[in-house]
DNA sequence: AGCTGTTATGTTTACGTAAACATCCGGTGG
DNA sequence: CCACCGGATGTTTACGTAAACATAACAGCT
């Protein structure tokens, strides 16, 4: 699939030409049927420094007991052989591969992807690195796919940023004595939970609704299947009731900026209904859209607040109000937490909830007048 | 005295009897006491199923010359004791691991994200893990610690989604035998590049807009220091160059909606700036805020086309016209390309493109009569 | 000097798997 | 009848590392 547009790069590159191979590569080497390894072992090294493979390995891996001077020398030896500990043979050895394995969705939503970043940076801040299994639809069988090719996989432990209830109806086998957390669930009887707070979030969004002056609040709640979309709707349900306000019938979409065009269609056409909820900030954006094709000005006719904080957010017409959710901290709770089982130093079970907080833009304000 | 085992095993059946004056049978259990492992080893199925290790091994790799019969015990056998093959060990005398490594920037754009979702997918297909080593931040420092941390990883071969002036300035060493694809570079030259056409999309976008009219087309470009910025900007000059159109001056972004917005509102100004490219569909919308704000309309009086067809660009006010990244095939050609490298089947080198296809939708039109 | 304890280093072994080689067996053809 | 074949299975070995154990050298103490 060559194109004509390799003719055009671009000159004078970053000094293109000095980039040959490192020092000391000899010709690429083609053959190479003989034995001889590409890569230096222990043994090797510990051939050229004199020394044994144990103080090699002391060497390599920081134990105490060793003299300077040997050591200096193992180092030299290192350096000159290329010298890389092989990981297999560590792991063989020490019976754990120093990585975590974590099971999501495709990575579709902000919130995953950032959690998953969150995660991977402590992870490789504690030496650990992290190994993605994607499951590409969400149902039983990928889900059970997934904690199949799981099963044949190294790591020491598992997080799955899952709806629980999918992990419970593929009847998953976990391996024996891998450690699981779980984000984005209500299972914290049955699993370690790390999650952004929905509840204290939800609430927020709508006592800022109400304290502007809206009689109530409209809910466009995500999928019925989603814990997190039931989790805000629950919440939004116990927000109003304890106010005391009439409940107004729910409005599904399913996540999509585009299901969230189809459902503000129907609220826009409801002249009662001043103030939106929406369950994400995609919602909000297609909800903003269609309140703007029905003539409904946000905020002056109409108050709208999102939920993630996504990057975008602040540029919607107009910059939403919306809750933030620090992945951030949950990705890191998250390693925290399943390192802390491994170790045997934290609990079996339970959740860990990290607030969500109100960003205050430009989509909401009071009712308009009468109402 | 000895296992359990012996009295368990599987009644009757011709195979028993084999099995029972078998060599060693007599073996005095040489003082076994330490723990009871927690998982399962191949010589643990051996011994349940009356087998050597060996046809264990042979039925775990799915090998010929097992009998029907013995496999079946043999499968009862890992069944019963929940064996799972140990993958340390197995890449261990394999000698390689069946991963590839992933180094990605923080995953804040679509593109890389999606690149690398695609990724995660096809290698999982070729039976192939995934293990994600993220940059935090853009520096040479961290890219070298990222290489350093790959040096002792497990994996055989790396795919690197950065743009390749920082993986030069971090005069990284790779480790040898350890296979590389970049994709989002013009390095072509030195290793094997998988990219989307950046020119081509670039090219369509241009024309689009000229061929409804417009005078000329301005560029809202992404940051300097990014190929895939330079590039669309390349292209875009020669596009309007070879239409023998003027070139406006260029006006930069960072990717961000923010940096769209601001660098908008210097485009809102210019009364002759009718049509506008935008290197990304986040500054795309930034611009639309901008150009909203200042009350001209799009596309009535400002046409604009993005680039990367993220999910919510169908939702924009208006709905906005741009071009569709094939990222799932950027992906999957990576992974295709290592595999290739690592088999030593494919080119050392070269650049592969993936076309970018025009969506059309309503942020562009006919420039105002009279211009 | 003789003993003991400490420190640096070497030797043995085991981790679980799979390639290479060895053995056993029933059957076939000369 | 026996040499031979080939399929099924067993035995040996090596992969690279690090824990456990062994040894050697030496200092401090009685």
């Amino acid at each position: 699939m060559e194109t004509v547009d390799d003719a055009v790069v671009n000159p004078g590159g970053p000094a293109a030409a000095t980039a040959g191979d490192g020092p000391g590569t000899a010709a690429p080497a083609p053959r190479r049927r003989t034995r001889a390894r590409a890569t230096a072992s222990m043994a090797d090294v510990a051939r050229l420094a004199g020394v044994s493979a144990q103080t090699v390995s002391r060497v390599s891996n920081g134990y105490p007991g060793v003299t300077e001077e040997t050591r200096r020398q193992v180092l030299a030896a290192m350096k000159e052989l290329g010298y890389r500990p092989n990981s297999a043979a560590r792991a063989l050895k020490r019976g754990e591969f120093r990585t975590i394995g974590v099971i999501t969705f495709s990575l579709s939503t902000t919130g995953n992807v950032r959690t998953l970043e969150a995660i991977a940076n402590s992870a490789a801040h504690e030496g650990y690195a992290v190994t993605l299994l994607p499951v590409a639809v969400p149902t039983q069988d990928e889900v059970r796919g997934a904690f199949t090719r799981l099963e044949e996989l190294a790591v020491d432990a598992v997080i799955v940023i899952m709806e629980v209830h999918l992990l419970d109806a593929a009847t998953v086998q976990l391996p024996p004595h891998v450690q699981v957390v779980v984000v984005d669930s209500d299972a914290g009887d049955r699993y370690t939970v790390v999650d952004t707070d929905q509840h204290g979030g939800t609430r927020a969004a709508v006592r800022h609704l109400l304290d502007l002056g809206h009689r109530t609040v409209w809910h466009l709640a995500g999928p019925e299947d989603s814990f997190a979309a039931q989790r805000r709707t629950d919440a939004w349900r116990a927000a109003l009731t304890e106010a005391g306000r009439e409940l107004p019938p729910l409005v599904r979409g399913d996540w999509s900026a585009e299901s969230g065009y189809r459902a503000g269609l129907e609220l826009a056409a409801r002249e009662d209904c001043t103030a939106v909820f929406a369950a994400n900030d995609q919602m909000a954006l297609g909800l903003l859209r269609a309140l703007h094709e029905y003539g409904r000005r946000v905020p002056e006719d109409v108050s709208v607040v999102g939920f993630d904080d996504i990057p975008e957010a602040s540029s919607f017409l107009p910059p939403l109000t919306t809750l933030h959710q620090d992945f951030a901290e949950v990705g890191r709770l998250c390693v925290r937490a399943v390192l802390r089982k491994m170790r045997q130093e934290g609990p079996e079970r339970g959740t860990t909830l990290v607030p969500a907080r109100l960003v205050l833009r430009e989509s909401t304000a009071p009712p308009p007048a009468g109402r």
